[in-house]
RNA sequence: GGUGAUGUAGCUCAGCUGGUUAGAGCACAGGAUUCAUAAUCCUGGGGUCGAGGGUUCAAGUCCCCCCAUCACCA
């Protein structure tokens, strides 16, 4: 009996570009969808956007276009992305489509008659010029903590702290600028808190990798509380059953955008097959309670928290089937550093199309990272030429290139009956362990195991080195043989990258003129006198100059973004007038000092603080406490010159005298980074 | 702040339930080869396994603490 798998990624927000980030999580799912199809299962891979929630609205607004332009542009852009990276979706939907809202409400219904859903006054932030409730994310004032400016509502992203919106300082709407209103509303929640002993078990049951599940336990040990799963209008979304003027919160319909894209596939079938039930898909019978096929969700680490406890519950609760599995997978990082503009390692799919052109290459570099965990990866650009040039060109396509020739030239293309050598035989045990490796998603096992092989085969050809064999009459049998055994070979490694290198596995059966390559396909070579094609070059080796350019590009992208500033209002403006500016006078009364810093140490129980002894060319070192821990370590400051406060009064804290003050810079931007003289300064000289 | 993860050669990563001189690929050095897109093959140098403590006959692998990085906190 054929295994029915049904398989998703997260849906992306309808609200960006698809960017090398997102394509780990597409990409590993593909490949294993891929796997999974070639084994012969009946597998069925969705997605769609996820179109609903304030972000999009505002957006569409300041776009002057409707929503629904907004989101129909952006999944144009996605559709093209992923289908150019090869990620062959059986069906890539919107949330926005009424399959999701028929399903949303009818789910919504089914936990409202199971006693789920309850209904409660809260008291929120309200924009009284906008006339909408505002999200934390669009709450922006001084944080309570250190007193910077211009932050969210729901941290500090210059000293980390987490508050309410409700504690911010002179907080501000970051759609008008206008000050916000707390205002009453009813709100409804899904009644999770009464979920947990199902949840509990669900999670136990081997649903989730030993990292989520340890996840969920922190989670379990604080207790669970109630789901707010509505908000008021104005929203883009779909409106509650029986509640004018209220909307399902965007995470209450993305997941169910899942069922929802099945379903369309599902009719889309239909219709093709003339409504033959039997030949069509049957969507209830993936998902009706007791349902045998499987269900698998692709996810990243940070929505963990929406797929392993909200889902399941309201998949349980609803009467439906649960998730077999749900893998999540860590972040990527790009040489080692979280993307980033300002570095040009922001790089959107468009981007990396536009300059490196083979999206296989990135294939197969992730899936040379990836593994059944929830590390982050990381795509180091040196690395990744490195490695694509030196295992895909210089092993693997090196082994049809230097073989082929003699195939075509001195047997006129025709392969002689492949031996058992034992590289061959050892090629064809390893289909076991290599399919274990895919099925659990260790693909940088698969790749290592597939890459040892590729080795091997080399190693086989110098070995025997056929060249010789070909300026020696009489030796055409045995270079007949060797040259096709080593095709063998390569054909092996084919259907093992085929999951991987889908487009240039199309290439290479045509090359060796063979029907699309499966698994099976290992168990047998190809008959002698099988006729293959002339080689031509199958794919090109990666210039590092084109991962420069596309950097540089991404560099410039930032240099017309000129911050589109929320219209804020400045609630507490700091107008240029002349109380503000100080005379010299009194700019001469601060003693500012170069100072070498002589010893740099963490300070025990400290969370900030780092204790400098610092040299401003006195007989005594002066003794300074520094918030800078978050961003220096100690190692690196020894030796250092900065600028310190030399004549600032001596200041008790909890570990002692602090003799001063460092000076550092820091906005919600970043640091702090403190000051540097420039070379000639000598510890002790007036800063003035 | 709490919690979950991560930290192994210059770079990217393997190291299963603790057990002989810690592995691979890339990079580097020397040699071989010339069929192949300067590809391939052989040999070699290079690591106090984040720091410190502990358990053990034995620890990269277990425990404690510290440091750093990433993520989440509805």
């Amino acid at each position: 009996m054929t295994r029915k798998l049904l398989v998703t990624s997260a849906l992306p927000y309808a609200n960006g570009s698809i960017h090398l980030g997102h394509l780990v999580e597409y990409i590993q799912t593909d490949i294993w969808v891929r796997f999974q199809k070639m084994q012969g299962h009946s597998v069925h891979y969705v997605c769609a956007d996820d179109t609903h929630g304030t972000p999009i609205m505002l957006r569409a607004e300041k776009e002057g276009i409707t929503p629904e332009a907004l989101i129909a542009k952006v999944h144009a852009e996605h559709s093209a992305d992923f289908a150019e990276f090869l990620v062959e979706f059986d069906n890539y939907h919107s949330t926005n489509a009424p399959e999701n809202k028929q399903l949303s409400q009818n789910i919504y219904r089914a936990l409202r008659s199971n006693g789920k859903i309850a209904t409660k006054t809260i008291e929120q932030f309200y924009d009284p010029v906008k006339q909408m409730f505002l999200p934390d994310r669009f709450i922006k004032g001084e944080c309570p903590k250190c007193h910077a400016k211009d932050q969210y509502g729901d941290s500090c992203e210059v000293c980390g702290a987490t508050y309410n919106p409700t504690e911010l300082i002179n907080p501000f709407s970051a759609v008008s600028g206008a000050t916000p209103v707390r205002k009453e509303t009813e709100h409804y929640f899904f009644k999770l808190s009464e979920c947990e002993d199902f949840l509990k078990r669900w999670t136990r049951s081997g649903t989730l990798q030993a990292e989520a599940a340890n996840k969920m336990g922190e989670w379990f040990a604080s207790g669970l509380s109630d789901w707010d799963i509505s908000r008021d209008a104005p929203y883009f979304g779909f409106e509650i059953p029986d509640a004018p003027g209220k909307y399902f919160y965007v995470w209450l319909d993305a997941p169910i955008g899942y069922m929802a894209s099945f379903k369309n596939l599902c009719d889309k079938r239909q219709q093709s097959v003339g409504g033959d039930q039997q030949a069509g898909l049957d969507f209830d019978e993936y998902w009706k309670q007791d349902s045998t096929t499987e269900l698998y969700h692709f996810i990243g680490k940070d929505i963990l928290y929406f797929h392993a406890l909200f889902w399941p519950a309201t998949l349980e609760y609803s009467g439906h089937r649960k998730p077999t599995q749900v893998f999540a997978h860590g972040f990527l990082t790009v040489n080692g550093e979280k993307m980033s503009k300002s570095r040009g390692t922001f790089i959107t799919a468009r981007s990396y199309l536009e300059h490196v052109k083979n999206p296989e290459y990135l294939r197969y570099y992730y899936a040379a990272k990836l593994n059944g965990s929830m590390e982050d990866i990381d795509l180091n650009l040196e690395d990744f030429v490195a490695r694509v040039n030196s295992d895909l060109v210089g092993k693997y396509i090196n082994i049809a290139s230097r073989c082929a020739g003699f195939i075509s030239k001195r047997f006129d293309g025709k392969l002689a009956v492949a031996s058992d050598n034992a590289v061959i035989a050892d090629m064809r045990a390893a289909a076991a362990s290599i399919a274990d490796s895919y099925v659990n998603r260790d693909f940088g096992r698969a790749l290592r195991e597939i890459m040892a092989l590729a080795d091997k085969a080399n190693g086989y050809v110098a070995e025997h080195a056929p060249w010789e064999m070909a300026k020696q009459p009489g030796r055409e049998a045995e270079l007949h043989r060797v040259c096709s055994d080593a095709l063998e070979m390569f054909r092996l490694l084919t259907i093992y990258l085929k999951p991987v290198l889908p487009k240039l596995a199309v290439s290479i059966e045509q090359f060796l003129n063979v029907v699309p390559l499966s698994w099976a396909d290992v168990a047998a070579g190809l008959p002698a006198g099988h006729g293959i094609r002339t080689y031509q070059h199958l794919i090109t080796r990666i210039d590092p100059k084109q991962i420069e350019a596309m950097t540089e590009a991404n560099k410039e992208n930032l240099q017309p973004q000129t911050a589109p500033a929320p219209v804020a209002a400045p609630v507490a403006a700091t107008p240029a007038t002349d109380e503000h500016h100080i005379s010299i006078d009194d700019f001469a009364k601060v003693d500012l000092r170069i100072a070498r810093i002589v010893a740099a140490n963490h300070v025990e129980g400290a969370e900030k603080l780092l204790q400098l002894t610092l040299d401003i060319g006195d007989e005594n070192t002066r003794n300074v406490f520094a918030g800078i821990k978050s961003a220096y370590d100690p190692a690196t400051l020894q030796g250092r010159l900065t600028v310190m406060v030399a004549n600032l009064a001596p200041r008790k804290m909890k570990f002692g005298l602090s003799e001063g003050m460092v000076l550092a810079a820091s906005d919600e931007r970043g640091g702090p980074f403190i000051l540097s003289p420039d070379s000639g300064a000598q510890p002790g000289m007036r800063v003035k």
